[in-house]
DNA sequence: AACCGTCTTGACGTTAACGTAACTCTGACT
DNA sequence: AGTCAGAGTTACGTTAACGTCAAGACGGTT
């Protein structure tokens, strides 16, 4: 046990997270230089507390969705400045608002990608069900399962 | 007029396309010199056609949802292929649906974005009308207008 | 004591997505 | 004929977000 686990669930080492969150230790330390992550120390080994799992949650979201490490870092300080003066708070506001309509636009972006791929999807599915209906992948696993197939469930390793 | 243009609404230019969409020259050049696009010529210069610019709308929204120009080419190759072999056809249909599924968990993560963003917005103006109200900002543009206020609409620049 | 595995800190390399500078080539205007 | 804006091509520079490698520190095992 590299790290004092008196109660694992509260603290966790660099891999761990890793592993949780499929990335990797030089990830993790570079959002640590640029100021999104502060782990606790013990002697010189990172311990990652609960909040720091959030924080990297809330990291890997954002990058998911398209935001920079900054745009990132900015969000993260606004919730950490959310108990700070009065003044902090209203721009924090405004800033909350701003982040939400810029968020709320990229999900619409996101809905005009995925109706036209569907679309197009569609006309394709129409198009081999005609030539070649054989050729059509039987997506069983988001419909109901079939009752007598005998591969179950083909998942990608 | 730089262009053939007979009818305007066909063709055009890269400044015209750079203005519409916001975004440089360089970036449409970058663009093709990476496979995503292809516009005709005329001479040296870039004729671009209104599938064109269908094409750079596609990517420029892609790029906003957070794909790679790698990811946007191969979608778009997938629109390219749509009326090739049948066996393509099969292949491209399955790709779609990757895609599709992709991006529909980008939309989960943006929903669970804007909503803790809409939460921790909802705690600061709790908070904030509590304690200074007159700091709250007046967000008249996203509510019903004001029946009695002479700053009408303060847009911004 | 030697070794192993995991952690650390630099430092340099890499890829994507352009920006920027330098120079050429036209076509339109005066 | 000169010039001038706008489009073109190289080619090099830049920024973000890490990857990779080297060299040590620390704790546990044999």
């Amino acid at each position: 046990m590299p790290l004092d686990l008196r109660r694992p669930e509260r603290a966790f080492t660099i891999r761990q997270l890793c592993l949780e969150f499929k990335c990797t230790p030089r990830a993790l330390r570079f959002y640590e230089d640029k100021g999104l992550l502060a782990p606790a120390r013990q002697g010189l080994n990172r311990v990652y507390s609960y909040k720091d799992r959030a924080r990297l949650q809330l990291i890997l979201r954002g990058k998911r969705v398209g935001l920079s490490l900054a745009e990132i870092r900015e969000i993260l300080q606004l919730y950490d400045k959310e108990d700070g003066g009065v003044a902090q708070n209203a721009k924090a506001l405004r800033r909350f608002k701003e982040r939400i309509v810029a968020l709320e636009q990229r999900r619409e972006d996101i809905d005009h990608a995925i109706a036209e791929l569907r679309e197009a999807s569609g006309r394709l599915e129409a198009l081999l069900s005609k030539v070649r209906p054989d050729l059509l992948p039987n997506d069983t696993e988001f419909t109901q399962p079939p009752p007598s197939r005998a591969t179950a469930s083909p998942r990608h390793v």
